[in-house]
RNA sequence: GGGCUCUUAGCUCAGGUGGUCAGAGCGCCACGUUUACACCGUGGAUGUCGGGGGUUCGAAUCCCUCAGGGCCCA
């Protein structure tokens, strides 16, 4: 390398393409990222900056949304970088749970079945299919551990793409830190935080009422419902009453969106207030085909203008089923299986009638849409069916990566206490994101709902099988009976353990499902059991105590407005049981991508850019300058056909390598070479304030306004300063030099975190070592501004007016001109004959800015 | 139904604590082959700041209300 104030080295034509590649690569060769963990520890904890970051689902796709927050968070973490900070700042990976699961079934062809024994070297029927249509029974049945292997081959080869991709777009993430979240370190975490909120008493089994998934056959949470609108009807059935009532009516009629629950149903509930039904409140009545007796009751719950005001209870057909039998007392008579069909045996069957009987044996084994249309049609016989069905859209609760309805299906699970029950533990949580300084602020509100309208504990078991164990095994008796609620647990030191696969302390494997032996707990638990605990996974919590001393709290943790609810809440939950702490100081929440409909991107409507091709096409600063050109907290539109801001970051980004090139052309100013020149003094003194503005934003995560500031200035800079310097820079004005220089100098930095790659291509041009080492501009504060600069912008504006509307070229020579202006303008004369080419320049002092009396020079 | 958020030039958006706040960029029109830059430069036009009401000497900026868009939760 030849001295690094060799101007030779600067291209005759700097481009952006392929600084990536280069720079990328430099950075990893020289560390430039890399937590320097000896350094951060002798300086001490105030001189961390730590993120949580958001470890991308694996088995899913990366998309334009990820691009735009994961930039979002770079920008505040190479900002305090170059603030001097220590950055701890690692990448995970969540490549547990089920959308990986579902992408191996479609990549290889395959599905698990855990009956199944292991085949060593096996070899999947697919490699890259993409049958995402494909029926369960078209996919091989291979052995949980045989499936497990894929889901990791699978996942490992995603990770390398997406880290490649991020490493494309300049996330200044430190790689040696990475995770996944099905990783050792993971389990690790997971299972002994499991331990804890266990052994606190925060994690308990209970048989329950769950939401039920039938195609994933698993059951899902809260945080991961959504309601979807369906096409249903109201079907008018009327139940029996033991005695004509006092007006003589001797049926009553109910609306049920659910005939095919009617074997399972176990009440008819109306509001207390409903005049209708007061006399038939604590009677019962006969159901219609199944002749059973059930009561009719009370509830607030029931709605008088919804159908007839009368509802039966089923279990379970919604949610409000499952409120009115916990607290009516009802009892359970379940017909729906785990496969989504009518069981075989009806737990009511006693009770039913004859012809009940014979109804339920032709529902059973039926989905629910056929059990649906066949009890119509045995209503209808019956006459029991009142006029035809009313078609309704409702909605209904669908797990969020499922197509099909949910059913609810009493189950045996795992739960941890997130304060739905608990009004302490809610007010400490709602009091965590007090703690927390939310950027936008008004996301907070977005929280405290979630928090406030829990309505069950978390569900965290799954019965799936790519993820982390839940570390328990059950003592069978003497008896063959399996003690559920006596649960074997591993010490710490044993973790992580694979109950499926490995005996329990004190066992041996043969006495598996034995009497006197003991059986492990087959479920996993849920992907966000162990991401809600990234902060605890990449610091090292209990295995590195030095290192989580030095990281916990983070700073900051960075991530989209959708998982809020469930990333968010959850981590907030988990260091609050387990620290009585929150997680991090700050959270940075950015807006979605939406359309140019102001419609949310979607793959269904196919107006998805892959950001692979959009980094390929407009290169990786223009993308990130797009980004940042959007505050946090506000969704962005994103039109591909017409990428607006794309090109105008690519523009900027080229402006600074030509302007840089420009500037670092001239030779470097001897070191005495004083600033005097009063525009120069007042370039110099209004970049300062800039310096300020930029520095106050970015401490607020106002990226945008930093940007915005910065690149006002810049291209005032270049426009007008930069022009009204040229020729006294040309003449060796050691007064101009240096401030071009020391500008650029700044500007560059000011620009570094959103353009990393132009601004580091033109930094090393003249300096040693990366611009994202460098210290951040500090404000001089020495003099404010007069304003010349603008001053001079206005009267230069004025002298391209006249040619313009001369329609003479910027060269033209002006014989002679009248500049009028505050006296001070007189000290940028000089510099204005110079870009104007002005002969003879008279002074007027006057309040107004003015440029009079231009005689432009005959055109040649 | 509840909560949050938004509605400013054709488009995308800025506009702490009310008084050059009516702005920027893009697009558009015109001009200019100027040695940092044609992936360029110069200049120009464009808005009763969603509607209505109120507070105030004065409101895009505060309050109320209506309309519409979006998101979250029922």
């Amino acid at each position: 390398m030849t001295s690094a104030n060799d101007a030779h080295q600067i291209p005759d034509r700097p481009a952006l393409e392929g600084l990536e590649a280069t720079w990328g690569a430099a950075w990893e060769r020289e560390g430039t990222h890399r937590f320097d963990r000896a350094a951060a520890l002798a300086a001490g904890k105030a001189s961390l900056f730590s993120v949580d970051t958001p470890p991308p689902t694996a088995s899913g796709s990366l998309h334009i949304g990820h691009v735009f927050s994961y930039t979002h968070m770079d920008l505040a973490a190479r900002f305090q970088r170059m603030r001097g900070k220590h950055l701890f700042y690692p990448m995970g990976w969540d490549d547990n749970g089920l959308p990986t699961e579902r992408r191996v079934q479609n990549y290889y062809g395959v599905r698990c079945d855990p009956s199944l024994p292991y085949v060593e070297g096996y070899m999947p029927p697919l490699e890259g299919g993409d049958n995402a249509s494909s029926k369960a029974a078209d996919q091989v049945p291979i052995s949980r551990r045989n499936f497990i292997e894929l889901c990791e081959k699978l996942t490992a080869e995603d990770e390398k793409q997406f880290e490649a991709l991020w490493r494309d777009l300049g996330l200044s993430v430190d790689w040696s830190l990475s995770y996944r979240t099905i990783g050792h370190e993971a389990q690790l975490a997971a299972q002994r935080a499991f331990l804890r909120n266990l052994a606190r008493g925060e994690a308990y089994q209970a048989d329950a009422p769950t939401l039920w998934d039938v195609t994933f056959r698993t059951a899902v949470a809260q945080a991961e419902l959504e309601d979807k609108d369906q096409p249903a009807a109201y079907h008018r059935v009327s139940f029996h009453r033991p005695s004509p009532g006092p007006e003589g009516a001797a049926t009553v009629e109910i609306e049920t969106t659910r005939p095919e629950l009617l074997p399972a149903c176990v009440a008819l509930v109306a509001h207390p207030d409903d005049e209708r039904y007061q006399a038939l409140f604590g009677t019962t009545v006969t159901t219609p085909l199944f002749g059973v007796e059930v009561p009719v009751l009370a509830h607030h719950l029931a709605q008088k203008d919804k159908g007839s005001g009368i509802a039966m209870v089923c279990t379970f057909g919604d949610v409000t089923d499952v409120v009115w039998w916990r607290e009516l007392d009802l009892p359970t008579r379940a017909i729906i299986g785990k496969d989504g069909r009518i069981l075989e045996d009806a737990p009511a069957a006693e009770l039913f009638s004859e012809t009940g009987r014979a109804a339920y044996a032709e529902l059973a084994g039926k989905t629910v849409f056929s059990a649906k249309a066949r009890v119509v049609e045995l209503l209808r016989e019956s006459g029991e069916l009142i006029g035809d069905p009313k078609p309704i859209t409702h909605p209904v609760k669908f797990y969020e990566k499922g197509d099909r309805p949910l059913e609810i299906v009493t189950t045996r699970q795992w739960y941890i206490s997130n304060g739905a029950r608990d009004e302490a533990l809610r007010d400490r949580l709602l009091q965590a994101g007090e703690q927390i300084d939310f950027h936008p602020e008004f996301m907070r509100v977005r929280y405290d709902n979630w928090v406030g309208g829990l309505t069950g504990d978390w569900l965290i078991s799954r019965q799936r099988f790519f993820g982390v164990p839940l570390p328990i095994w059950y003592p069978v008796d003497a008896d063959g009976e399996v003690m559920r609620e006596q649960p074997i647990v591993p010490g710490e030191h044993l973790l992580p353990v694979d109950p499926a696969s490995a005996p329990p302390p004190g066992y041996d494997e043969a006495q598996r499902g034995q009497a006197n032996g003991f059986v492990g707990e087959l479920d996993i638990m849920d992907t966000w059991a162990t991401s809600s605990l990234t902060p605890q996974i990449a610091g090292g919590w209990e295995t590195d105590p030095e290192l989580f001393e030095l990281v916990f709290p983070y700073s900051l943790r960075s991530q989209a407005q959708d998982i809020i609810r469930t990333w968010l809440f959850s981590t907030v939950l988990r260091a609050e049981l387990e620290h009585h702490s929150v997680p991090w100081t700050d959270a940075g929440i950015s807006g979605f991508i939406v359309d140019p409909d102001r419609k949310k991107m979607s793959k269904s409507k196919g107006n998805v850019v892959t950001p692979a091709a959009m980094l390929a096409e407009h290169g990786s600063d223009a993308v990130r300058y797009w980004a940042a050109s959007s505050r946090l907290g506000t969704d962005a539109a994103f039109d591909p056909q017409n990428p607006k801001q794309m090109k105008i970051g690519r523009r900027l980004a080229i402006k600074v390598l030509n302007a840089a090139k420009f500037v670092y052309s001239f030779p470097e100013p001897p070191r005495g070479a004083d600033i005097t020149n009063p525009l120069d003094l007042d370039m110099l003194a209004e970049l300062d304030e800039v310096v300020g503005i930029a520095t106050a934003a970015y401490e607020q995560y106002d990226h945008a306004r930093a940007l915005e500031a910065t690149e006002q200035f810049f291209w005032t800079f270049c426009d007008d300063y930069l022009e009204l310097v040229k020729e006294r820079a040309y003449a060796g004005d050691g007064s101009a030099t240096r401030s071009l220089r020391e500008a650029i100098d700044i500007l560059l930095r000011l620009l570094a975190p959103v353009i990393p790659f132009a601004t580091e291509e033109v930094w090393r041009w003249t300096h040693e070592g990366s611009i994202h080492r460098a210290a951040w501009p500090e404000r001089r504060g020495t003099t404010a501004g007069l304003g010349l600069l603008s001053a001079v912008s206005a009267a230069l504006i004025g002298i391209r007016r006249a040619k313009t509307d001369a329609k003479a070229s910027q060269k033209t020579e002006v014989l002679s001109a009248t500049l009028s202006g505050p006296a001070f303008l007189v000290e940028a004369a000089g510099d204005l004959k110079a870009v104007g080419r002005i002969a003879e320049l008279a002074f007027v002092e006057a309040e107004e800015i003015a440029v009079t009396g231009i005689v432009l020079a005959e055109a040649d």
